[in-house]
This record gives C-alpha cells, structure tokens and sequence, in this order.
DNA sequence: GGTTTTTTTGTTGTATACAGTGTAGACACT
DNA sequence: AGTGTCTACACTGTATACAACAAAAAAACC
C-alpha cells in the first residue's frame, strides 16, 4: 500500500462511482439476495477502500431503496413487501405509459438504431440463459425509453423505479418466467418509429400489466425465518 | 455542555433528522437563497456536531436536489434552471392530477377535517405576509393530498416534487403573487369531500398551471459574469 | 502598468481512533 | 431441562487529524 498514497481524490471520486455501480448491479442482479448483509468492514477490505467511503455508497443506495438501512444494525439488501410490488407498477403504469406518447414526438432515428440494439442484446441474453443481465438490460432499456421524452425529473423516477423492479421480480419473478416476453420490446420500437404514441402508450400499458401478473406474490419460503416473518408481520 | 457526553447515539439519529429538517426548511422557505454556500464547518458549528454529520446530511439534500454538491467546491443551495422548473411542474401535472382520481375514493372525514385546517392556516400566514410560511405550508398540503392516494412510492415523488417546486417558485415568483391563490385549495377539498375525483383532478390541473404561468421565467442575473458583460461593452 | 508565477489560505476528501450499542454464548439458578 | 443474567465480542456512530486540492492574494518579472 505504500503506492496508493499517490492516488488522487479525484480518482477516488471515480472509483467510489464504481463501487456504487458494483454493488448496485449485484443487488440488481440478485447475486446479492434480499436480506443479506452489508457489513461496513467487508465491503471496505473487499474494495479496498475506508469505511468512509462505503457509508457515502450504503446511504445513496438507502435513498434509493435498494437496501434498507436499520438504525445500529448496519445495512442490508431491501426486501420489497407486495405492497410495495403493487405500488412500484402502479407508478411505472402511470409515468412510463404517459411518456410514451411525448418519446413517440422526439424519437429519432439515432434514438431508434440504439434501441433495437439494446433490444437485441437482451433477446440475446435471454437465449443464453443469463437472467441476471436480461434483468439489468431491460431495465436499462425502459430508463433509455423514458429518456426520449425530455423530462429529466421523470426519467429519474422512472430509473429508480426500475432499479426497484428489478429487485421485486428477483423476489417474486419465476425462474422460467422473466418478466420482460422478448418480443415485446421490439413490437414498442416499431409503434415509436411509426410515430403512433397513442398505440405505444396502450402496448406499454398491457406490458407492464403482464410483468407485474407474471409475479408470484407469494411470500418466500424461507425455511428459518418463517417464524419472524409471522410475527413481523405488523 | 459538560454532561454531553452522556448523550446517547440514539439520541444522535433524532438530531440529524432535527438538523437536516432545519436546513431544508431553511432552503424552501428562501432564508437561505439559491446560490448560497453551504461550508461543512460553519454548519458544524451552528449545530454542534462534527462535519460528518453535516455531510451526511448535505448528501442526503444533494440526492433530493435541494443543494448542489461540486465536487471540491463542496455544496450550496440548488439554482432551479428554467428547464428544470419546466420538468418539475410537468410532472407534477401527471402525477398529482392523476392521484387525484384515487384520491376522493378514499377520503375519510378525519381526511376532510385535517385539510381544512391546514388550508385554514396556509390563508392565515398569507394573510399575515408571512410568504416563506405559506409556501412551505403549500407544499405539505399538497404532499398530504398526495398520501390520500395509498401509493406511498408516488407520495414521496410528490414530496421532492414540491420541495423542489418550493424552491422554483423562491427563485422565479414575484413577490406579491404567490403561487396558489388563497381559496383554491378549499375548493379542491369541496371536490374531494363530494366524491368528485374528475373534477378534482381538472381543477388541480387548473390550479398547477396557474401557479406555473404565475412564474417569471426570466434568468437570474447572475452577478460574475454580469461585470464581464459589462466591460466589454465596446 | 500589466501579466505571470509563487505563496498562502481556506475547504473538502479520506482514514483512523474511540465510544457506545446490539448480539450471542456461557454460566448459574430454579 | 429451561430460563434469566452476565460478560465478551462485533459492529456501527461520531469526532478528529491529516492530506490534497482550488482559489485568492502577493510578489516578481517583463
């Protein structure tokens, strides 16, 4: 480590931005499960940074609701009760669908040939069995939608949304099942590209519907904690 | 202050909140006016916690774009571009207008009577010239509107949306006009009571254009680049 | 006199040390 | 055996010290 002290903070801004999106896709990802512990002291070794540093990401990531931060127990992995579930796609059907029809106005060509190649490497991913990136990819895919619409402020609530989607359907999503059918995006594209956001608008709306009713809203079975869950259940 | 040290870290969580709700209440209700530098010592000292405190709470602002956080310039107190008033009010329109809906489902009259009285109070500040009052009273009587609804992910949307309207409205409202009239907000109530989700939701409609159209949106003259300006008037 | 360079100052970024709290394991008692 | 209490450990919350960087001020140079 005698080295590192020449290391800028300049690059430590940079790298914390890493470390955020390291820990944000694996949460996204599922490789890290609802639940699971964040341990300050961990994560600092693994990354090799200070505390310090773990604290600014583990809050960040508390805002967003990616992991749930309890008073003297440190951090872990969010959880998204059903309830939750329901209002994050209610949110989405309101926000995401309306955007629709402004994107339809602005899209443009550009827009449309680096959609379809987003499109593509999820079809892809999903072929190959990847779930986890099929996950991350059709996220990035519906923020890059909402995008087109020119409102930064809902693009960010879309973004967060999303974020939180793909922590419920890692929760209650089958295995067999993603959430996203691989064909649907593309039919989307095409509604854009004819400039018909009205059609768009409707489409989004019954894929969303479809998402959320490809859920299983069963709770967990969680062989241990079931007693927990039945009298934390107020 | 000799006895402080039996302070417990526990009461250490309430005080942060304590501090944050300062600050930002201090931001929307213009006593700290946009621009403004926000030095991690000087808060430090005013509160009487360490710097960490204080930057954990300047993050948290930062994230909720009230404070602008430059990367080693450090924070101080967001300046709402004019697109950015733009995009927050357009949101506003789709989000709030369409809770409305849910909204007068589920009233209750416990509902009906708390709003009462804080429209009774908002008036009453206006009345008595207190305008930084009065706007932030505003926004909490829209953010409650807001959680009649049962979506507590929209409601916090809502949230940021209006304290950031808070600030807009600090930033680009004339003086003698501020942004909701007086009786709007009871005549929204009369809706919501009867049941009326449509014509709430028109009438808020009615009532958030108003309040945009009331802005000025004229830049800020922005007092560096103003003596160039000047100079070279060659 | 104006411009460039150097120094100084002020402010944030990061790490570390310490204090306080939650948790679990061991031991004693009923 | 089962339960209550005590003690040791693990972890987080907070403060402080130090280092890095940016801006402003001063000095030197043209």
């Amino acid at each position: 480590m005698s080295e590192a002290k020449t290391r800028t903070t300049r690059e430590g801004d940079v790298r914390h931005e890493v470390i955020y999106r390291a820990v944000s896709d694996a949460i996204i990802e599922h490789r890290l499960k609802p639940g699971a512990r964040l341990r300050e002291d961990a994560l600092a070794e693994v990354f090799g940074v200070s505390r310090t540093g773990i604290r600014k990401i583990l809050q960040r990531l508390a805002l967003e609701q990616l992991v749930t931060l309890t008073p003297r127990r440190g951090a872990s992995v969010t959880r998204p009760s059903a309830e939750e579930a329901r209002d994050v796609f209610a949110a989405r059907q309101l926000i995401e669908c309306s955007l629709m029809v402004d994107a339809a106005k602005r899209i443009t060509s550009e827009d449309i040939e680096a959609l379809r190649k987003m499109a593509q490497e999820e079809r892809q991913a999903l072929k190959s069995g990847d779930q986890s990136l099929a996950i991350r990819l059709s996220a990035a895919f519906h923020l890059r939608l909402a995008q087109l619409a020119g409102n930064a402020t809902l693009a960010e609530f879309v973004e967060r949304l999303c974020s939180r989607s793909s922590l419920i359907l890692a929760v209650y999503g089958h295995r067999g099942h993603l959430g996203c059918e691989s064909h649907d995006h593309d039919d989307l594209i095409g509604y854009l590209e004819a400039g018909n956001g009205e059609r768009a608008k409707a489409f989004m709306s019954r894929h969303l519907k479809a998402i959320e009713a490809s859920l299983s809203m069963v709770e967990e079975d969680n062989a241990i904690p079931d007693l927990q869950q039945i009298f934390a259940s107020d």
